[in-house]
DNA sequence: ATATTAACGCAACTGTGTTGCAATAATGGA
DNA sequence: TCCATTATTGCAACACAGTTGCGTTAATAT
C-alpha cells in the first residue's frame, strides 16, 4: 500500500533528509512532527517548552523527556542548532544552515522574545571574526567561534507612537 | 574608634562607591568580601558557585541566597555585569566597564572555562554594532545592545605540542 | 542610644534539563 | 510477509541553578 522507503517525509529538504539518515535516526512519528514545527518558519527558534506546546496544540502528546532527546539528537547530526538563550536559562533551537560558514548574527527580540537571524549582515561577522581571531593569535589564545548577536525590539514590539 | 563614614571600602575605586551609594546599598561584610573577589581580578568573570566557594576557602560562611541577592543588587546597580554561560545554564558576573560605551568583546575558553574580555578589540565591537544597528533599522526593528563573544581554547590551555 | 529598614539565613519551592530502565515500534534482512 | 535487531519512547526519580516567604540580624540615620 505504501512505499517502504521514505514513508513520510514529504516536504522535507534533501540535505536534512541526508542528515537524518547518514546519523542513522529513524523517521518517528514524533521526528516528522518536530522536523514540521521548525520547516513551517524557518528563520525562527523554538525552546523546549514553546516546541512541547506548539506540539500539544496540534493534539500530539509526546512526552517531554523523549522531546528533549530527540531535539538533542537533532541538534547532534547537524539539522538544528542550538544556542542559550539570553534571558532565561534555556536552550532555544532552530534550523542549522546549510553551509556553516553562513553564519548569521542572531536578533533577539527582549519584549516577545522571538529570534531573527540577520542573513543581510553575515558579512559584518565575518569581518570581525577576522579580526578577533587575529587578536587572539597575537595574545597567545586560539579562538574557534564567533558567536554575535542583538538584543532590541523588534518591529512587531516597537510602540507605535515611538517607531519615528 | 572608627571613622564613622565609610568605614571599610579602602581599596574600592570611588565611581564604585559612588555607585554603591546611589543605590543605597549598605557596605556589609558580605558586600565587601564579594566587591573584593572581584576587584583583584578586574578583568575576570565569576559564577554563583565560584564566588560562593572562594568567600569559603577565605574563611568567610555567606548563605548561597545572600550571595544569589548579593550578585543581583550589584549588578542591578551597575558594578557588575552579568550575562549568560554559554555552556552551563549560568549567570556569570564580572565588573562592568566604567563606561558602557566600551563594551569589549569576551573570549571564553572551552577548556578551562575562564573569560577574558578582549578590550584590544573593542574597535571591531563598535564598527559591527554600527554595521548591524543600521541593518535593523532598515529591516524595521530597534537595536539596543550587541553581544560579541568567541569560543576558543587560551593560552595556558593550547597543548603545547599544538601550540605551532 | 534608638528606630528604621536593608540585608541575612533558613526552608521550601520552581523550572529546566538529565538518567536508568523496561516497553514499544522503525528498520533491514530472511 | 514475518522476524530479529535496536533506536526510540514513556515513566519515575533525580540533579542543578536560581527564587520566594518570612522571621531575625545589623547597618544607617536621627
Amino acid at each position: 500500500m505504501a512505499t517502504r522507503k521514505s514513508p513520510d517525509l514529504a516536504g522535507v529538504p534533501p540535505d536534512i533528509q541526508r542528515r537524518l539518515e547518514s546519523a542513522g535516526l529513524r523517521r518517528t512519528l514524533a521526528t516528522r512532527a518536530v522536523l514540521g514545527l521548525f520547516l513551517v518558519n524557518p528563520q525562527g527558534t523554538l525552546s523546549h517548552a514553546q516546541a512541547l506546546s506548539s506540539l500539544q496544540a496540534r493534539g500530539l502528546d509526546i512526552n517531554r523527556v523523549t522531546l528533549y532527546r530527540l531535539l538533542d539528537r537533532l541538534a547532534a547530526c547537524g539539522v538544528l542548532q542550538r544556542h542559550t538563550d539570553d534571558d532565561a536559562r534555556t536552550w532555544r533551537y532552530g534550523l542549522a544552515a546549510s553551509e556553516p560558514e553562513a553564519q548569521a548574527p542572531r536578533f533577539e527580540c527582549d519584549a516577545c522574545h522571538r529570534q531573527f537571524r540577520l542573513t543581510e549582515a553575515s558579512d559584518s561577522t565575518r569581518q570581525v571574526a577576522r579580526d578577533l581571531f587575529s587578536t587572539l593569535a597575537r595574545l597567545g589564545h586560539r579562538g574557534q567561534r564567533v558567536d554575535l548577536s542583538i538584543h532590541g525590539t523588534c518591529a512587531g514590539c516597537v510602540p507605535p507612537e515611538k517607531a519615528a
